[in-house]
DNA sequence: TTCCAGGACCGGG
DNA sequence: CCCGGTCATGGA
């Protein structure tokens, strides 16, 4: 069935192709094709919000949830507004939106991100369904579940060419099979407490964990400060982040961020 | 050849 | 606590 979003503040290029996702595929019609847990999705884009192809209603609830339905961008980006440079950034990315993602697989994902670029990022993940993944539909795959990376050696991993990442990857695969880690109960903790306890994992320090936090539970007060971010704060923002930004720094990071990585050609 | 990428770890000061 | 070196990999 095709259920129809109406929505303003949903652009598909500028949400999936931001750098908090790194599995959705565009199609020759320019429609993408993604997956989350064993939930999968072909959506469209309309001036007017976008296309959902779904097996059901209740799969088409799902999938607002991940592209988060409930908060209204609309007034975030009139609240960030009283700054200048921000002001900017979101008018230009007001397509932009936070998206739900499963918490394990965001997890291992920006374990790999660390030190390494979105291409090749997007490479190794591939890899890692690809070779792991349960395979659901020709291209598509699951991500693979804790317990079955934690079965894995690094010599298993070896062929994803993730470098010094395969024994982080490894450590939380196995803190989480082993409910040493319990990502499940990070949904009711605070954000301090959340980062703390992500960084119990080797390889999790507080960029990681940020994204995390607000990549998968959605927790707005998380700034991930990547090198980007620390190039654009140090120059635009020396004294401390604009009182505008309030509760959903996370968001004005992911305009801000997409904003200067546009303006830097090499790196598209 | 050198530098850099959605960083974290480790050792020395 | 803070600092610099180091960690694989591949594209520019």
């Amino acid at each position: 069935m095709e259920y129809i979003w109406k929505t303003d503040c949903l652009d598909l290029a500028q949400t999936l192709e931001s750098g908090q996702c790194f599995r959705w595929k565009r199609q020759e019609d320019g429609s993408y094709t993604g997956i989350s847990g064993s939930h999968i999705l072909r959506i469209k884009q309309r001036p007017d919000g976008a296309v959902l192809t779904v097996r059901s209603e209740e799969e088409a609830r799902f999938w607002l949830r991940y592209f988060d339905c409930d908060t209204d961008y609309a007034a975030v980006i009139k609240q960030f507004s009283a700054d200048k440079t921000l002001r900017e950034a979101a008018e230009e990315n007001r397509g932009i939106r936070i998206l739900r993602q499963e918490p394990f697989e965001t997890l291992i994902s920006f374990i790999i991100s660390q030190n390494n670029n979105i291409p090749r990022i997007t490479g190794i993940i591939g890899r890692l369904c690809e070779s792991f993944g349960e395979r659901i539909d020709d291209g598509i795959f699951t991500f693979p579940d804790a317990r079955t990376i934690a079965a894995l050696t690094p010599e298993d991993l070896a062929p994803l060419r993730a470098g010094f990442r395969v024994r982080y990857i490894l450590d939380a695969a196995n803190k989480v099979n082993s409910g040493e880690v319990d990502l499940q109960s990070i949904c009711d903790m605070s954000y301090d407490e959340g980062r703390e306890y992500l960084k119990t994992i080797t390889g999790v320090g507080d960029k990681v964990a940020d994204c995390v936090l607000l990549f998968a539970y959605h927790k707005t007060e998380a700034f991930p400060a990547d090198v980007w971010i620390k190039r654009i704060t140090a120059e635009y923002y020396a004294d401390g982040l604009p009182e505008c930004m309030g509760e959903y720094k996370g968001i004005a990071q992911q305009y801000l961020f997409e904003y200067f990585r546009k303006r830097v050609p090499a790196v598209k």
